[in-house]
DNA sequence: ACCTGAACACCGTTCAAGT
DNA sequence: ACCTGAACACCGTTCAAGT
């Protein structure tokens, strides 16, 4: 096994314990016993718990930025764009009731390493840009600074949705969730 | 110190403990060093971290659930309703970036005992059927279903204004949030 | 009734040592 | 270049022992 196999492979474990657990429950023990080596081992491709973290939240933005950069490139996507990205927060909650890696650091912000609540800034922002440029195509006119207030409001809104869904353990509470942000106007 | 002072003090340390951090980040040996004991002594009162968890989550709902029938008990709540609603949890966003404690459960879901889940259950129900109620006051003849899915969004839109809020450490991103679940009439 | 010290198996981290 | 064993100070939990 290369080199980066083994980094690949602690990546990939840890990222299902954070989205399933949290950070704060990501253990380097675990991850060295799920891809094979010692724990010293992944310390030697992630130094400190922080470096594995940030890493993880880092690549995941990468991940959903890809995915919505070519969402927005469809000729029709104005059409179908809430449905695609609703659904990037449905499917964690299918997956063993995960949750979206930000969101569930978000909740752990002051336990964070600076260099993960970065990240965590990070892909908010990528998200709200995204959205921010959605709503202005369908709304050209509109006041910027609304537009701004109103993506950060329907990416709290699904983030919020996708919270109480797992709290539950019941991903029914996400789409009646969404399906009320969409008859109230506050998701197009 | 009477032993019903200790039990107390532990509470409290460890309220605020988890709605900073969460569930994981509760430590009894740092319960016990904030009320000036051994951290077997916290065991004494609560044997399990669970039961901490729980009886946190509990007192927590019948603390919000006293003050929330206190304001539908008000003669014109129903035009002050959504702003009393949503400083309950604007205000620990004040206080230190904190957290409510069901939202931050809800985020470590899969970590915690089921005695604790079991309270963040509650919680949820509980918040969702005083909003539920409110709703059908200011529209009587509306679907009760209906009433109740809208009782969930709103609650969910506010805890997601809150996380990711937090996940900034930004509470001016709560109260955009906020403003545009107003705007589009999610929010009466 | 309430508290403690000591032990157990965990944790992230460090580092000298192996290949 | 990559991995390991051993040590460190942490963690929740248990339990016999103190008052």
């Amino acid at each position: 096994m290369s080199t980066n196999d083994t980094r690949e492979a602690i990546m990939d474990a840890a990222r299902l314990m954070v989205q399933a657990n949290g950070y704060n429950a990501l253990s380097f023990r675990e991850v060295a016993k799920a891809v094979g080596v010692k724990s010293a081992s992944v310390h030697y491709h992630f130094p400190t718990k922080g470096d594995l973290g940030a890493a993880l939240a880092r690549r995941y933005t990468e991940e959903l930025t890809g995915y919505l950069g070519g969402l927005l490139a469809l000729p029709d996507s104005g059409e179908r764009w809430a449905q695609y990205y609703t659904d990037v927060f449905r499917s964690p909650l299918l997956n063993d009731n995960r949750m979206c890696m930000a969101g569930i650091m978000a909740a752990e912000h002051s336990d964070l390493p600076s260099e993960v609540r970065l990240e965590v800034n990070r892909f908010i922002d990528a998200n709200v840009e995204w959205l921010a440029a959605v709503l202005s195509k369908r709304a050209p006119k509109a006041d910027a600074a609304l537009i701004q207030r109103q993506a950060l409001a329907i990416f709290a809104a699904i983030e919020g949705a996708q919270l109480i869904a797992r709290g539950r353990g019941d991903i029914a509470a996400f789409d009646q969730s969404v399906e009320a942000y969409r008859v109230a106007g506050l998701l197009p």
